[in-house]
DNA sequence: AGCACGCCGACT
DNA sequence: GTCGGCGTGCTC
């Protein structure tokens, strides 16, 4: 029986980031195992901490003399199943965090459900905003009990199933059926004795694919919604770990789950950002879902219309087996005719309204025939941006490198007593009153400038007054339970238009609507990341397969400024091949992922000089490694710049281009070891670098791309 | 992170 | 002469 445990501390900071050797007492030596959670003392004052036993051993790896005894278990003490501290201990490792940090964000924090509460079954509330929202948990010309896949998803289910190694990538268009696949794979594990974790980006946003799970796995399944309270999500985690489930859906961190005998995890919308951490560790959902399944006997399929380009990349050198559905799964219904409007053009004609000819004409077209429209504009509130046209100054946030965007309401100017139109900061909320004249030069010619969805809004109303219109963006949906009043609103056919933002591309399947509206298609286009063109790409795909999904035939109206971009010049031919194809060549030749690996390295801190000083040092630091095989680009301001009165810089760092990539490229992902102790060496060096040389309150995290 | 040890300036 | 500044190093 093992005397000895090896334990990480709960402390993040890199100079304790390792493990520390503890002596087991006689009474816990039975029960202490691997994952468990212990109190500990710690430090010349033996203050008591909690730590995670890591590893047990017999014989001290350091003079005995100086081993302290463990105080006993944590009576927060929520074991880790060794599955899930080795996936956290990985992520450290892959993510350059520290150990503890990785824990924390694989393991609930233990707390207890407010019993005055009223408790929520996840799965009935689903069920209850779904039905709200006017979808019965059908897929429109598919019932659940007699689930038949037609011949294309027939054959990529088999598929599937008989590819032994690899992830799947499931392509297929949208409205083609991979929720029916998710479900026939599903069953087949749990047929088999297995369970499965699903994937999704966001429940608010796939009440779709949630409701159909839920009606079809009724009582054995799990939701883990972000509105459960810690309570109530722990009491999800205790019921998975006792195995009181087969099916968990969740976001991200669903990943972790501590379900027994996994057989399947499914990512849906595979390509989307919200799978990528924003805090450290800053770890990919898809790659840790790799990890554990791939280390522990179970499948990954992954899908979407719009796949990401590493995901695509990797299927096509094999590194993923893939499958494509080509056509859509309801009979009779086809992709929708795409139409491109130059907005260049439309000027020249001497429109200046917000819509194309053709656009007006369509939504006049189908108000007529009784059908619904969606509108999709990337940018809420009433404009653009607040400029003065005689002296140029633009009203910037008091906080943030950003500049405000007006909104259609009122704001009290306290000060001077008046009522104001608002301005706000979508960055940190910061609001004040549209002055009367410009600050910088006096003059009265300040003016709002470009157009947002509220604007969009007043638009559609003068333009159609007896339409009914909805709006669904970050301001109409603050308020709980808003969101769904909204869908199902729309669902029910209580107004003809909706107008929203990203919000309303993703995932929802209203039958009736004929005909979408992407109103500025090119405003993410020019953005300063270099995966813009693909974000771009894939928002207008998603909001294009909005139309159209039942039999009548649909329609998408794209208004660009600038038509004869790739992006959107794919995005209307829907051929996706060949975005891919220019994409890949453009990131080849700029040697953007996923041509190289990039590390990225963000540093932040109140103090401007600080962050400016570290970031040169740590340009110097990297380039000193003299590896000939890095490139370090940077270091520059991030975009914002400032944020809250927190100045960002970031630093990026390639390493030599290669053609096999992905972390677990290799079935050994010996690939992913050489990136790995890159990235360890140069955090190691780096953080001791900068704190030479500088104190101070500087944060440093890392993502690797 | 937190704490002790240690070596230089202005103070009861 | 001592109190206290924070730079440095360690924590099983």
């Amino acid at each position: 029986m093992a005397v000895y445990a090896r334990i990480i501390i709960n402390i993040s900071a890199e100079a304790i980031d390792r493990a520390f050797t503890y002596r087991i007492p006689e009474e816990l030596r039975s029960e202490l195992g691997i994952g468990q959670r212990v109190e500990i003392p710690f430090g010349s004052n033996d203050a008591k901490r909690t730590g995670y036993v890591i590893g047990l051993i017999d014989r001290p790896d350091i003079d005995s003399a100086r081993i302290k005894d463990i105080i006993g278990l944590s009576k927060a003490s929520v074991s880790a199943k060794e599955e899930i501290l080795e996936t956290a201990l990985f992520m450290a490792r892959r993510y350059g965090s520290t150990l503890n940090a990785a824990l924390l964000s694989a393991i609930p924090v233990k707390r207890a459900v407010r019993k005055n509460k009223r408790q929520l079954d996840p799965v009935a509330e689903i069920d209850r905003l779904s039905k709200a929202a006017g979808n019965e948990g059908q897929m429109p010309g598919q019932s659940i009990s007699d689930l038949e896949l037609n011949f294309e998803q027939e054959r990529a289910f088999r598929g599937i199933l008989s590819e032994k190694q690899r992830p799947c990538l499931l392509y297929g268009v949208t409205g083609s059926g991979k929720t029916a696949i998710y479900i026939k794979l599903i069953r087949e594990a749990l047929s088999r004795g297995r369970t499965a974790i699903v994937l999704i980006p966001e429940i608010s946003l796939t009440y779709q694919t949630v409701s159909l799970l839920s009606s079809c796995f009724k009582d054995r399944i799990s939701v883990l919604h972000s509105r459960l309270s810690q309570g109530e999500r722990y009491e999800q985690y205790l019921r998975a770990e006792r195995g009181e489930v087969d099916v968990v859906i969740g976001p991200r961190s669903a990943v972790f789950t501590p379900i027994p005998r996994l057989g399947l995890i499914i990512i849906d919308e595979e390509h989307e950002r919200a799978y990528r951490s924003d805090s450290s560790p800053r770890y990919d959902t898809r790659e840790v879902a790799i990890y554990r399944a791939s280390h522990f006997g179970a499948k990954v399929v992954l899908g979407s219309a719009t796949p990401s380009l590493e995901s695509y990349h990797a299927a096509k050198n094999g590194i993923y087996a893939l499958f494509e559905l080509k056509s859509r799964a309801v009979p009779g219904a086809v992709l929708p005719s795409i139409y491109i409007s130059d907005m260049r053009r439309e000027l020249e004609k001497g429109n200046r309204s917000i819509f194309s000819e053709k656009l007006l004409e369509l939504m006049e077209d189908r108000l007529e025939k009784h059908e619904q429209i969606m509108l999709f504009l990337n940018r809420r509130g009433y404009g653009g941006f607040v400029s003065c046209r005689s002296c140029g100054h633009v009203v910037k946030c008091p906080h943030c490198d950003v500049s405000m965007t007006a909104h259609n309401e009122w704001y009290f100017d306290r000060a001077q007593g008046e009522k104001k139109a608002l301005l706000k900061c979508h960055y940190c909320g910061y609001e004040q009153g549209l002055p009367k004249l410009c600050p910088e030069c006096g003059s009265r010619y300040i003016a709002v400038f470009g157009t947002g969805t509220e604007k969009l809004e007043q638009a559609v109303k003068k333009c159609f007054p007896k339409a009914g219109v909805l709006r669904m963006d970050g301001d109409t949906t603050k308020r709980k339970g808003s969101h769904e009043r909204i869908l199902a609103d729309f669902a029910a056919h209580k107004a003809d238009i909706l107008i929203g933002t990203q919000m309303i591309v993703k995932g929802h399947d209203f039958p009736k609507v004929t005909l979408v509206g992407i109103v500025a298609a090119d405003l993410s286009l020019n953005s300063p990341e270099y995966d813009c063109a693909e974000r771009s790409f894939q928002l207008i795909t998603q909001a294009a397969g909005r139309s159209g999904r039942a039999d009548s035939p649909g329609a998408v109206v794209i208004q660009s400024y600038e038509p004869e971009h790739y992006a959107i010049e794919t995005a209307a031919s829907s051929d996706y091949e060949a975005f891919y194809e220019r994409e890949m060549s453009y990131r080849r030749l700029g040697g953007y992922p996923p041509c190289v690996d990039m590390l990225c390295i963000r540093l932040q801190s109140e103090n401007e000089e600080l962050v400016e000083r570290a970031a040169s040092m740590a340009e110097d630091h990297i380039r000193k490694l003299q590896n000939k095989d890095l490139v370090v680009i940077g270091p520059c301001d991030q975009f914002p710049y400032k944020v809250n009165d927190i100045y960002r810089k970031i630093l990026y760092i390639k390493d030599r281009p290669h053609d096999i990539i992905g972390p677990y490229g290799g079935v050994d992902g010996a690939a992913a070891c050489m990136k790995e102790s890159e990235l360890i060496r140069i955090r190691d060096g780096l953080s001791r670098y900068i704190n030479e040389r500088l104190r101070g309150r500087l944060q440093l995290s890392y993502e690797l791309l």
